[in-house]
DNA sequence: TATTGTTATACTCTATAACTATA
DNA sequence: TATAGTTATAGAGTATAACAATA
């Protein structure tokens, strides 16, 4: 059987359907914890690295250090995190999670790997397998075509 | 072999790469035709349903009426649509693509079919017909997963 | 009365540019 | 002189609420 373009098209419609779906779950389930994205994606380096100056947030997170004012400001109103004093630069600002920070972290962990489950924990073996083969394929594809 | 929490969790990361980089891609191919994903989805919309009134756009798009104003806003301020009394109702506005914008849609339809070449032409069709088809499986998951 | 789209207002995320404090 | 973070300003996308014109 020869592919046609139609095949080619609609894998790729399939592909963006997930993606979108994907981006609205995400969504959801952060407003449910008082997050957007982008706040969330700060905590998960925090979370990862451990208390950060906003200068390497700005790095990690590839936005303007201004940007990231913003977001600081936003999750310490909101109790996620703290901002300390660099112990030896004085220009520096350490953020870092507080207790509620880190009990949400460890609740969207909890979520990531409930959603894991159900979304495989019944694909068979050897299907599993070659889904995150393909999509490693595709990752990578994806990758070259941009650079 | 038994599957592991560790399978199912690298399974979700590998798929959340692929969302990250299908965002980011998007986004970086749309900034070049001078758009973003809101207003694309938009002009997208016209161009499978012909002309749409604001309050329909309202609906598939499900943003606000308000949000529809603005977008439409954008797109006529560049060139992309135009707003048309409605024939019968005079309430309502006809938001109609222009020749830029129906020239700017086939130019993404073009980008689309070489986007899905470039990512599916080199995969065996037995492995595009078994990712494609658990592609379906965990999107069919997500969607029972939030309802 | 109900509907269409707008004005008014506000919040989040994003950016650039100018500035302060520190290194 | 260079770096860390802020204030000032701006624009896009989102929302609610009040309102005008029309159905």
């Amino acid at each position: 059987m020869m592919k046609s373009i139609h095949d080619l098209t609609e894998a790729l419609d399939r592909t963006l359907e997930l993606v979108v779906l994907f981006n609205d779950d995400m969504q959801q389930e952060l407003a449910r914890l008082g997050l957007s994205v982008p706040r969330a994606h700060l905590l998960w380096l925090l979370h990862h690295n451990g208390p950060m100056t906003q200068r390497a947030l700005s790095d990690a997170l590839d936005v303007t250090p201004r940007n990231v004012t913003g977001l600081v400001d936003g999750l310490a109103g909101t109790g996620f995190v703290t901002r300390e004093q660099h112990p030896t630069d004085r220009r520096a600002t350490l953020v870092s999670l507080t207790e509620q920070g880190a009990t949400t972290l460890a609740a969207m962990d909890e979520s990531h790997k409930e959603l894991a489950r159900r979304l495989f924990a019944d694909m068979p073996s050897a299907r599993l397998a070659s889904f995150v083969s393909a999509l490693a394929d595709v990752t990578a594809r994806l990758r070259e075509a941009r650079s």
